[in-house]
DNA sequence: GAGAAAAATCGTAACGTTACGATTTTGCGG
DNA sequence: CCGCAAAATCGTAACGTTACGATTTTTCTC
């Protein structure tokens, strides 16, 4: 029965062993140089006093802190429906982190919240040895400091800064292209979308994808089908309430996201219009969430777990000095038709 | 234009300065022993140098962090639907510690994860100064060895330890006996319960509940209609299934979540049910989720970014060295009625 | 303008850890 | 049992910060 009367230092298992401080730290880490008798006796102390290394005096010593921080962007108020992506993100950055002592930190950033300043305190604070960004913008500023500092990190998304940087993103050119192609292919000639802020690379991508779909089957860009803004649900049922005010509502609405495609369904039945039959809604998701709404939504889906692993994955191996080009990977999304399964 | 080659520390200004140490880092926090003249040429060439308190070392000099660390409980695989209730718990932490330098970190937490250890890394490596946790159990370890060391934390969700310490949380027993008895009032009278594992203390509570209804309609409590276990949209969904595959299927579903209520009306379907009709579908919610589905659910609401912000508002007065007695509080959930709004 | 009080600044030690070179102990051939 | 290499252990310094007592400078009083 330990006391655990306040916490055990090396200096505390040095006195209690008889031994100096540096041994109890070699032994501790299974260092060449002490005598195996003594590691066993000493982690034994150790486990025995509840010794647990105090992460700052490490950190301060070495300038390494085990930890990760994931700055995961949320382009709306938090306001009716949670977005549950970042925890899809989250399971598969622990997936990849699983026994390698590393924590991941979340940290939300909204529009209003000054994301450089977050970025300066992280790094400038020592208080993480990577960062997980998302919410890029073509010119990035906190992925230029970033860059300008060497400081290790991973995007999700594209930047269109000349320096070259470690990235994961999925193809949000095809996805739009696929989820516009689907809706044309169903014979709905007036397809909207509902995009993030333009500020936003993502936002850019999917117009272009959006575009090429129209123009390949001939159809001519009408600007006033595309809503840029927040992403939030309601945000998005206002969006469609508008887009449906006039005697010439959309057939179809291509969404940025499943919260998205949420509030776009309450924003047609708010106007007496049925999902999937007056007007087809088709979401781009990276969870399951669209298959188990009624109707289920056609979706274009690419893995929001897989994408959490592959940016943990690029930012350990970043850490480890590989190089940028085996840094970048883009993901294609696939269309999960809406029918019942 | 500053080089910013490498990091400014205090030296780095002292030296600059010709000043010392000492009088540089008061300066840096407005000491009364330190000239207003002084103050202003040091924050100026602090500014300058882009200077930015270590913090691994202002944690290891005085024990504070500046951090709290969120250890969130999934109680579920993360499948299928994304769980939105962190990111508005999140909001809501945020929100009370606007301006205050103590930044929130987010850990997730599921049935896997030892919960403990997480605790025990956080609370001996020193990595926050404060812990908000959730899934509390009656007997949780988690607390008790908190309230062992004299940890300052505060949990979302009772236990049944005799020390008191601070929590907050929603009244389940009432949002159960709600839920049910709004389904009573329907002439609903075979009225199915999906509860989260037993262990959780919010599952006993919320079972509690759910006999007192039936007991007060004079309905016999039938085990078979409740299922206890995971609380993702997929284990909702075949626990629904099951529960409707002999030939007398529930008229009504209490869900312990959104995500479960979504995974439950899916599961009708599955069967040829329509929710809302064939079987009425009762939610309990923190978001606005249950709104937005078609049919929109009856919920019992509680908002989650409410319960964010008054976490946090414990851990920041139970810092302050608040009595306890004032840091612990129960907060009813509202029936909110299932009608197109 | 001397002396004392007040204001401003300084130097040192410590927080817990690790890196590195120095020192002691052990094992072994002769 | 001596000498010497190898193995094991040790001491010191440093990471950047803050607390505290000591010291210097300024200001005020008579």
């Amino acid at each position: 029965m330990s006391r655990h009367a306040s916490k055990a230092t090396l200096k505390t298992l040095a006195q209690e062993l008889e031994l100096s401080i540096t041994t109890v730290s070699r032994a501790l880490k299974d260092g060449p140089e002490v005598r195996p008798e003594t590691i066993a006796r000493v982690k034994q102390a150790a486990a025995r006093l509840g010794y647990a290394p105090d992460r700052s005096a490490v950190n301060l010593r070495t300038g390494r802190t085990g930890t990760i921080a994931v700055l995961f962007f949320v382009p709306h108020a938090y306001d009716d429906v949670g977005d549950g992506s970042i925890t899809a993100i989250i399971e598969g950055v622990c997936r990849r982190l699983e026994g390698l002592d590393y924590t991941p930190v979340v940290q939300l950033l909204t529009l209003e919240v000054d994301g450089l300043e977050r970025v300066r305190r992280i790094v400038e604070g020592k208080l993480a040895d990577g960062i997980i960004l998302s919410g890029t913008t073509p010119q990035d500023e906190r992925v230029r400091w970033m860059l300008e500092r060497r400081f290790p990190f991973v995007t999700f998304g594209r930047t269109e800064l000349f320096t070259p940087h470690p990235w994961y993103d999925v193809d949000n050119e095809l996805a739009a292209h696929q989820a516009t192609a689907h809706a044309l292919s169903e014979g709905r000639r007036r397809v909207a979308l509902i995009n993030p802020p333009e500020t936003l690379t993502f936002a850019r991508q999917r117009l272009a994808g959006y575009r090429r779909a129209l123009a390949e089957a001939g159809i001519a860009y009408d600007p006033a089908l595309v809503v840029h803004g927040g992403l939030g649900a309601g945000e998005s049922r206002e969006a469609t309430r508008a887009l449906c005010a006039g005697e010439d509502p959309p057939s179809a609405i291509v969404c940025a996201t499943g919260v998205v495609a949420i509030g776009a369904c309450a924003g047609l039945r708010d106007r007496g219009l049925e999902p999937g039959r007056d007007v087809l809604v088709v979401s781009r998701d990276g969870t399951r969430m669209a298959s188990y709404l009624e109707p289920p939504l056609p979706t274009c889906f690419a893995s929001l777990s897989d994408t959490g692993w592959h940016l943990a994955d690029f930012l350990m191996r970043a850490l480890d000095g590989a190089p940028v080009e085996d840094l970048q990977m883009l993901v294609e999304t696939t269309l999960v038709p809406g029918d019942r399964r």
